[in-house]
DNA sequence: AGGTTCGGAGAACGTTCGTTCTCCCTTCGC
DNA sequence: GCGAAGGGAGAACGAACGTTCTCCGAACCT
C-alpha cells in the first residue's frame, strides 16, 4: 500500500483538478481573487459547479491550490533561466532578464502572492502563510546562488529586494523598464562585493 | 470669491471629514478595505450612516480620500527624516532608517498603496490610479534626492526599487529585518557610484 | 411657542457571492 | 430492458455589504 506517494502523484496528474486549477489561475490573475466568483470559474473551465465542489471543498482551497501551481511555475522557469547561463556572475543576473520578459507581456498584473496578500490575507490565515512561505524560498533561492557564486548570504537578500521591487514597482506604474533597472543595481552590488573563493558547504 | 482656495482649505480643515479619514485610514489598514463596511466605519468615526454619506458620496470616495491622507503623511514623514541628516549620503540613506522603525510598529501591514491596488485596481481605475501616482512621487523625490547629492537619477530610482523591497517583504514575511538589509544594499550603490560635482539644474 | 430643518439609530432594499439543493437526463451493471 | 447512481444546468438559500429610507427626537429661527 504505497498510498501517500499515490495520493500525491493523483493530485497532479488529475486533469479534471488540473483544468480547474489552470482556469482559476488565469481568471485570478487577471481579475483579482475575489473579483471571480465560483460560477464565472465553473464556466471558464467548463466544469459544473457540483462537480467543482466534489473536487475543492471550497473557493478557499481552490486559491490555495493555484498558489501551488504559480509557485511550482515560477521556481521551474527561474530555474530554467539561471541553467541556461554559463557564469555564476550571469545565473545571479538571470532573474532580471526574465522579469523584463515577464514584465512586457500583456497579462503582467505583478506578483501573485503580493496580490494574494493584500486582497485575501486578512480573512485567510492560509494564504498568508503561502505567500510568506513563497518569498521565504525565493530569498533562500537567491542566497544559494550568491552562495554558489562565491557571494555572501545577504548579497543574495539584497538581489531579492531588487527583484521584489521590480515587480511591484512594475505592476503598479506599468513600467517595464524596471527590470533593467534592478539588473543594473544588481550589477553594481557584484562589483562592490569581491567574490569569495570559498567552497559552498 | 475665491471659491477654489476655500473649498481647499475647508476639505482639509474640516474636523468632520478629518475624523472619517483617520477612522477609515485606520480601519482600513488593519483589516483591508473590502474587509471593512460601511456600518463600521460609521460606529468607529462616531458618525451615522447618514451623515457619512452627507460628507462622502460613496466608499470608493472615502478611500480615495485615506489614500490621499496616506500619501501626504508618507511624503512629510520622509521629508522630515531626510531634514534630520546633514550629509547628502546621510540623506540618501535616512528612507531606511524610517522603514526599519515602520517594519517594526505592531500596525504595520505593508505599503497601503500596493495593498489598495491589489485589492481593488481592477474595479476601481481611480485607486490604481492613485496607487501609481504615489509610486511616480516616490520615485521622483528619490531621484531627486540623488541628483541633488551628486549622483546620477538612476541611482535615485535604485534606491526607490529597493525600498519598495523591503515594504512588500517586510509585510509578507514579517521580516523587519529587510531595512536594514536594503539600506546596506544602498550604502554599497552610493560607494560604487562616485557623485559628481555638479550642480543640480 | 411652533413649525421646520437637521441628524441619529437602524431597518430595508438590492446586489453579489459562496455553497447547497432540485430536477432531470444519461449511463451502466445485471 | 430497467433501476440506481452520477452528473449537468441552474434555482435557491443565507450571509455580507453598499446605499437609501423611515421614523423620531432635538435644536433653531422668528
Amino acid at each position: 500500500m504505497t498510498r501517500q506517494g499515490d495520493a500525491h502523484l493523483q493530485k497532479s496528474a488529475d486533469p479534471l483538478r488540473r483544468r480547474i486549477v489552470e482556469a482559476a489561475d488565469e481568471l485570478y490573475y487577471a481579475q483579482g481573487f475575489r473579483a471571480v466568483g465560483m460560477d464565472a470559474l465553473s464556466q471558464r473551465a467548463g466544469v459544473s459547479l457540483k462537480r467543482l465542489y466534489t473536487v475543492f471543498p471550497s473557493k478557499e482551497s481552490i486559491v490555495l491550490a493555484v498558489l501551488d501551481y504559480r509557485h511550482r511555475m515560477w521556481a521551474d522557469e527561474i530555474a530554467a533561466a539561471v541553467a541556461q547561463e554559463a557564469t555564476p556572475r550571469g545565473r545571479l543576473l538571470a532573474i532580471y532578464d526574465y522579469l523584463a520578459g515577464w514584465f512586457r507581456s500583456d497579462s503582467f498584473r505583478g506578483c501573485v502572492f503580493v496580490n494574494a496578500f493584500g486582497e485575501l490575507a486578512t480573512e485567510s490565515p492560509a494564504v498568508a502563510t503561502k505567500a510568506a512561505e513563497h518569498k521565504r524560498d525565493f530569498r533562500r533561492y537567491m542566497e544559494r546562488l550568491a552562495v554558489e557564486a562565491g557571494f555572501s548570504e545577504e548579497l543574495g537578500d539584497q538581489l531579492m529586494l531588487l527583484a521584489e521591487g521590480a515587480q511591484t514597482t512594475a505592476a503598479i506604474t506599468g513600467d517595464s523598464s524596471m527590470a533593467l533597472k534592478a539588473r543594473r543595481a544588481a550589477e553594481a552590488l557584484l562589483s562592490v562585493e569581491e567574490p569569495v573563493q570559498t567552497q559552498p558547504v
